[in-house]
DNA sequence: TATGAATGAGGCTTCATTCAT
DNA sequence: AATGAATGAAGCCTCATTCAT
């Protein structure tokens, strides 16, 4: 997750100057909150350090958001945005079930991996038992794409007899996001409790794998 | 997790007082501790809070623990130490290996699920990186057991012929570990999300199955 | 040295406040930390004494100084800014050797004498080793000018044949200093443990001559 | 100063213990104490780190001094007979005037910069206006007898024709101390203000001798 | 004579937020 | 649209001292 939101606000950096871009200003104060947020938890950031790392000052923060807990949802609702916006380039439709599961495994697996800011984001909402994320219809509304997407391939696997049959998309889902999400956001203590191997790239390769059968395995018919 | 570990101290409550029992005293901080940080993360739990919630004094905790954050640090010590201890009640070796993995899988999933304190404390502790957990070396000797039982397990399965080669006692803990841990972290978000039906208890003991299923397949030989 | 600055902050004073002033409010802080940590050390004196002295508050002096030490070497700067200030004005280049060595010796010796708020804060610091003063550059460029005053006279002395060789400026400095300094630094306990009437104003008198004597007959060449 | 008094203690350490032992408690936490408040003053010495230091235990120490100020007080009285005992092996009355002069000065000079610790007391009894030293009987009766031995000296150079009439012993007395105080006193801020050679062993050596010229210029008969 | 446990008061510092322009 | 100055409330921690045995 890019630093600052640049690439929104460079436009007018030719002049130099950054006032008198109002959306600039929000995309960068969301930007670097995103980062600080996902760092330090909602009490554990500071609106000063975010201001400091803004283009624009603390005061600013206040203008747009109005206090913490607001600028923490509005952080929270833009890293959800950010992220489903990535899943939506992943077309499933065109692919055998078998495959196009295991597409959307691994598909899944990297990009948890690769947006540990957003993983840590919903960690730190989990902590505060959904109590943002709650308030924000818009996030919610983003959600169902995921799931109608799963319901599509599993259909079609039962229909051709490769997938069994009495499973529901919610729960092939939710299998699949334990392992992603666990992978990434249980990384540190299990490093330290057991070994570092799996979290680094060999071990990630294997894991990878590993959970992309589990799937498969979990969803065939029996032999 | 009782809290305010309260059968610690009771023993000398029936005089009406409990002065002078230092081992009462830092039980029972370390239990409220643990609740308090559980709850609201390090930087949001108040010591003040503790202390009140306490059966002595916020000076008691700088006399005991120094500060915040060894206070921490010793209520995630005692956390694992109280989680690991009751798995060791588990007794496998005389079950046969499928028997033995679906009991070690359903174990897990339910002890996850009914110490949601111990959860919360290793995600806090995931969000800052394992930074305290790396300073208990205590910590880390407790883990090494876990490995080893299920490697165990592994070992006789494969042994037996019902379990495929190839695969590593960590790899399978991991999994295991993965989808009991995601259930009670991320039930908050995944109920607003998608549904609050599988974190219901209806629910539960599908997701529990599933979850069974999965780690079964996942070993099992290929047909 | 004249308490909380007011020759500073008076200016708008007349319309009855003095907000949004941060030169006022700065030089307001530092004058009454002068007194505070000139009177009680720097683990002696109180921030919250400081602050009610103040014309603003206790926030204002983390707004502006960050912290205690940082607001003692402020106040360690200020002191030696303006004692070095007052020493400017002395002209010595105009007057015959041991006119203008008696002159700086009754200058430093009254200067001393007038200013004890500053000789305590150096007390202070040399209680401290000199921790804070050797963070300030500062304040050390402000002192190469008091000995190359003293060198000019004595230079001159030597050539006119009154003043003795093989001296430097820095021992004729140090001379001057001790003395004029030990008179403040040990008032009270001298006075306690000898007589009081040298602290007096007739000791002060004749303790003054015997300075300038001692230091005039060090200098002199032998007859 | 030795530190925890050792040899007024170690009469008993034969038995490997030390307990039943009054005096040697008092001494050793006496003898800790006086580095304490030498090294951080009154307000910032600990008693928590006076009593760790100790061989005895916080609790003895206000067992055997009460409060915190008292054992300040009994600590600076123990420095001042230490150091006046020192003193008196001072044989002055069989040598020349000029000679016993000399004598005292450079034993002064030399005592004082033997004893940091006990400069450093002093220095901190001023900072506290001798608010402790009033209270100590013991203490100015100690230093009569500096006074006097300056007395006979004096007056034997008077009456020999080699010291000028018309001073005091007291004048004498001070000029010589506040040259050797000033020497360990200022010694920090000396150092870094204008240069750390006259404080290194060189510049040392001639800072004595300057001491001792100036005295004896200053009580010389004019030519 | 000796001690570990306990404590009230107060110290320094930080925080999100608002004011005045 | 933007800003530097200002702030009350509350946070963490330390200190000299006393209690109970």
């Amino acid at each position: 997750m890019s630093i600052n939101g640049s690439e929104l606000t460079e436009k007018n950096s030719s002049r130099g100057r950054w006032k008198q871009d109002p959306e600039g200003v929000r995309a960068n104060i969301l930007a670097v909150a995103l980062e600080e947020f996902s760092a330090n938890g909602l009490s554990g950031a500071r609106i000063d350090e975010i201001a400091a790392k803004t283009r624009s000052s603390k005061r600013m923060i206040y203008y747009y958001f109005g206090d913490k807990e607001s600028l923490y949802l509005k952080a929270l609702e833009a890293a959800y945005k950010k992220v489903r916006l990535g899943e939506e380039r992943l077309e499933l439709d065109h692919l055998p079930p078998r495959e196009a599961l295991e597409r959307l495994v691994e598909f899944t697996y990297e990009h948890h991996r690769n947006n540990p800011a957003f993983i840590r984001l919903v960690m730190i909402e989990n902590i505060h038992h959904g109590r943002y994320l709650e308030q924000s219809e818009e996030i919610k509304r983003l959600n169902a794409a995921a799931i109608s997407r799963v319901e599509r391939v599993y259909r079609k696997g039962v229909e051709d007899g490769v997938f069994r049959e009495g499973l529901t998309p919610l729960r092939i889902h939710w299998l699949i996001s334990a392992m992603s999400f666990f992978n990434v956001s249980n990384a540190a203590t299990f490093s330290l409790l057991f070994s570092p191997n799996l979290m680094a790239a060999d071990g990630q390769r294997v894991l990878r794998e590993d959970v992309r059968e589990a799937v498969l395995r979990f969803v065939t018919v029996e032999p």
